[in-house]
DNA sequence: CCCTGGAAATTGGTCCTACCAATTAAACCA
DNA sequence: TGGTTTAATTGGTAGGACCAATTTCCAGGG
């Protein structure tokens, strides 16, 4: 069994607490069982239970009243990092375009941080899961795996922990996001190497610090995703 | 414990935290006191001072590391160059930056697009939001609630339901930056009547679908207060 | 003298029990 | 029936114990 072994109990914890919310469907403002009966409904103590809930409060993802109980958040739930968003139908096409949406609010903004404040590390990483996209022509998933990294990496660069600590947060949802959108991009062969082409033109321009041509060229990407989405949906781009 | 019943006894330990920093000069990447001795030191109980440390650490302020220590974190840009400024401060004043440079990276788009989308429903409420903000030049903390209510419903106006939900998610934070910042800004009278008037045109432009114009007076909001505060603090504008 | 390996001390991670404080639900009386 | 009091529930804090990772230090060998 392949298991990290540097994981923290807290963190099975609030792994398993989402689990719970999920399976036992807790709509949003719904109040969680006891710590003293989740730390026994997980076989763990109640401290780790509360490092957990601590966390998950410190996200926004849920409140904690003394005397009251813990309570998710009144529209966090679907946040909390659900697995089933794999299937696409049209209903989530939507879904798929806020993401889209949401990412270039704030990818646009850190590819022009990270134009600005990239150490030779930061590039160095980059550069690392260029050399990766570039081998992944064969393996989709591979692919997938080095488009998130990239982004996370751009985010990383910015020095900005909030945007790094949001990033991740939303990994989940990103790598979800890349995938959806290349199942439609990558019906042809040759729409790898405009990709591959896409991120090292954004790297160059980080790499040279130049913020404006950053911002442009992400705005762009993902501007060229969005559009290719909605044609091959046979939806009116926007 | 004999202490203030209003404030949770992690948050006292976190101010106490700060204070030992600056009178021991702790360094940045320097060592803290082991939980152990903090609790004797404070007269409280591990447990909270593992709250404490939990706390800085998620606002990365520190680093913890099994059997090593706590460690303050490296200031990760030049912040220094104010010896007026403690170290907790400058960090204090980096999360204030991070979450200014967050909230540009959505705000923006989120402005953009509430000129395309906004409904007369979400039209009205912004319009209600901004004569509370008139209202409140008497009473800071009604102003707060009304700036914060302004920028909630300027997400709300996008229609895109992970943004709406990003923007509650970060709400607290959001309150926290606001209140911070204009702690900085309104030592004068008159920066009331300016504020107001930015608030107002990036609604009229929002009314008026006006996308460009919005997330551009969104912009210059942003700047505006970040520059106001970087002024404040002795800080060099970036 | 160095350095290398491992034992011992240090330190954060987790668990347990007990009690305090705030809230909620139940019982009670008018 | 309605409001007040009381009891049960739940989060907050305390303190002790042990585990796991790290660091420190020292003896032994080069």
């Amino acid at each position: 069994m392949l298991v990290n072994p540097k994981k923290r109990t807290y963190e099975l914890v609030i792994e398993q607490i989402q689990t719970l919310c999920l399976e036992n469907n807790i709509p949003p403002g719904g109040r969680l069982p006891s710590e003293r009966d989740l730390a026994s409904l997980f076989g763990v103590s109640r401290n780790s239970v509360r490092e957990a809930l601590k966390g998950l409060e410190s996200k926004g993802f849920l409140e904690i009243r003394q005397g009251g109980g813990s309570f998710l958040a009144e529209t966090k739930r679907d946040i909390l990092g659900n697995e089933l968003g794999s299937r696409i139908d049209a209903a989530e096409i939507q879904y798929i375009d806020d993401m889209l949406e949401l990412r270039r609010a704030f990818e646009v903004e850190a590819a022009s941080l990270a134009a600005q404040r990239a150490t030779p590390e930061n590039l160095l990483a980059i550069r690392e899961v260029l050399g990766q996209m570039a081998l992944a022509a064969t393996d989709p998933e591979l692919g997938v795996q080095a488009d998130v990294d990239f982004h996370l990496h751009v985010a990383n660069a910015t020095q900005n922990q909030l945007l790094i600590d949001l990033m991740e947060t939303l990994a989940k949802r990103l790598e979800e996001n890349i995938r959806a959108t290349r199942r439609h991009r990558f019906t042809e062969a040759e729409r790898h190497q405009e990709t591959y082409h896409e991120h090292e033109e954004i790297y160059l321009a980080i790499e040279s610090g130049n913020r404006e041509r950053a911002s442009q060229l992400m705005n762009e990407h993902i501007s060229r995703i969005r559009s290719e989405l909605h044609r091959s949906m046979g939806l009116p781009p926007k």
